[in-house]
DNA sequence: TGACGATATGCCGATATGGTGATATTGTCA
DNA sequence: TGACAATATCACCATATCGGCATATCGTCA
């Protein structure tokens, strides 16, 4: 009914893979770029800093997974985001783990109010002796 | 004002190890399993095939990150869906991959009934000569 | 055609990651 | 306490990934 996930192998696969392509801070930055609007790689290039192979590769790996466009334009090329959804994958992270940071934060002021002692939660890990 | 993404790269390796954690088939299939409700590590290693440190290994990962939790009964451990955002995140990838497959099948299959020729289109790749 | 700018690709070394077997830790019960 | 079941950790190997450099390819223009 609920049904989040697949049976199929294969297709866990290519889920993996989608969420493996969003697991790089730099990958990140570059679709965190395309948000505004199409680029061409020297573009990218100028504005994160980083060489200009290393770009051209993240963009392919983007690009072969279908996340980014490709449009050329003399000798230039364009990218842009092919697929919106992977913005919105990235707010929900980014809300959350924000959310998740600040929550941490505040547990460990109430923890150093209660001066020296460790008190309060004991940021939960080590479920050993609890 | 849109501002899907951070601006700290502190905050930005977050959300890649975020994603990180859902880039291994494997773990997609823990989470999976934990979604019908809690369960102990014997009990994923006799449903997945794989060996107990291996699966402990997996989930040890994921709690670190905070995504499942922990929770001790006697001997076993039992774990569960600690943030529900992973389930919308995973429904979501894997409702647009299998929407993206079946679109490539079709376009594939398109392909095909205009015999041996080529036409339709050449399934993107390859930028080099359009 | 040759030269040049833009982009892609191949190679290499460092590091990260995943799987597996052996072993350590923890809790329960007799 | 000792034995046992459940889980975690360690050590090792194979592989993947990433960054950087050199170089190849492609398109344009003279």
């Amino acid at each position: 009914m609920t049904e989040t996930f697949p049976q199929s192998d294969t297709m866990l696969a290519l889920i993996a893979r989608r969420f493996r392509m969003l697991s790089e801070p730099y990958r990140l930055r570059l679709l965190q770029l395309l948000e505004s609007g199409e680029k061409t790689v020297t573009e990218m290039v100028n504005t994160l800093d980083g060489n200009q192979p290393n770009v051209s590769k993240h963009l392919q790996l983007l690009h072969d997974s279908g996340l980014v466009s490709r449009r050329r334009e003399g000798t230039s090329i364009y990218y842009g985001i092919a697929d919106p959804m992977v913005l919105s994958l990235c707010e929900m992270v980014c809300r959350n783990t924000m959310e998740r940071a600040r929550q941490e934060l505040d547990e460990l002021n109430d923890a150093q109010v209660s001066s020296g002692r460790r008190s309060g939660k004991p940021k939960s890990r080590k479920v050993g002796r609890p």
